[in-house]
DNA sequence: CTATAATTGAAAACGATTTTCATTATCAGA
DNA sequence: TCTGATAATGAAAATCGTTTTCAATTATAG
């Protein structure tokens, strides 16, 4: 079980490593997303990263995130409203918890569908090349003010 | 592990038991998706619809898969690309299995989570409400013809 | 320090979806 | 079967998130 947070530190490097230069909307927008426990659209990105930022443009959140997905090292997190919210990506194989009240995002590992997928591979005739696992529910914080 | 074929009857008269009248353009759009092995999105839709019915709106289209979507009969399926495509409902506990080649769906049942949810929900502390699962390949078809 | 090319933000363009609205068609009731 | 109320339709306009264009700014190699 592993929280989301991340280092931005690390994060920078890679981008550097790749031949992008390091900014300031590019620091603040990393910052925010490393730092973040749940997964955020890019409006929400640009909101906080104005704080730090106050000329920042929306535009260049979204050139950054698709910067990011590339490298690998942000996702985006399919939701009952869409799939626009963004977090860091798995670190291996791990697969995230949400909840349903606050947003707030765990991951997991140990999963072990083997016996499954052989199973629906047989069954179907396919070949099973990936799996999508995603978990809902309430955090303990949100099931406690729930009732 | 069953087909995504589906009885286009009961759709309408699901639609006509919720006060909803039986349109020509509905009748249509019923049909296409019910007869559909694969998630389609609206424009795909209205393409199809148009065979039958000319003068069908994409409006139309969208109006009616939102109805279709709001009574349970059909559900957007998230894809690599978005969310934008809509297949019949699931019957009770099924998942989707898609091929990445040619789209078909197929449904299966029969997963077993219990033990994984127990585990992760006991070291998360969340209250685990849903699990989203979906399976990703290639066909038996498109494996051949891929090699 | 300088030169070059990457990056930026404002504005315009774009494309998917939604809203508006006048016309048409369904269907309950006469 | 006919009729009236109103649900449903499609064209056009509006909206909204995202992408493109472009001139100005800035990071970085040398
Ligand atoms: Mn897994
Ligand atoms: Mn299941
Ligand atoms: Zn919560
Ligand atoms: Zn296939």
């Amino acid at each position: 079980m592993s929280t989301p947070f991340s280092s931005s530190k690390d994060w920078l490097s890679r981008l550097a490593n790749h031949g992008y230069r390091l900014t300031e909307p590019r620091r603040v927008i990393v910052e925010i997303i490393a730092a973040s426990d749940r997964a955020l659209n890019p409006l929400e990105v640009f909101d906080l990263g104005r704080d730090a930022c106050p000329g920042l443009g929306l535009v260049t959140v979204y050139r950054t995130l698709e910067k990011l997905e590339d490298l690998g090292l942000v996702q985006r997190v399919h939701q009952a409203d869409g799939c626009h919210a963004y977090l860091r990506a798995a670190n291996g194989h791990e697969h995230i918890l949400l909840c349903n009240q606050c947003g707030q995002a765990v991951f997991f590992a140990g999963d072990d569908l083997t016996s499954l997928l052989e199973r629906v591979a047989r069954q179907s005739g396919f070949e099973i090349q990936e799996h999508w696992l995603q978990l809902h529910g309430l955090c303990a914080r949100c099931r406690d003010s729930v009732r």
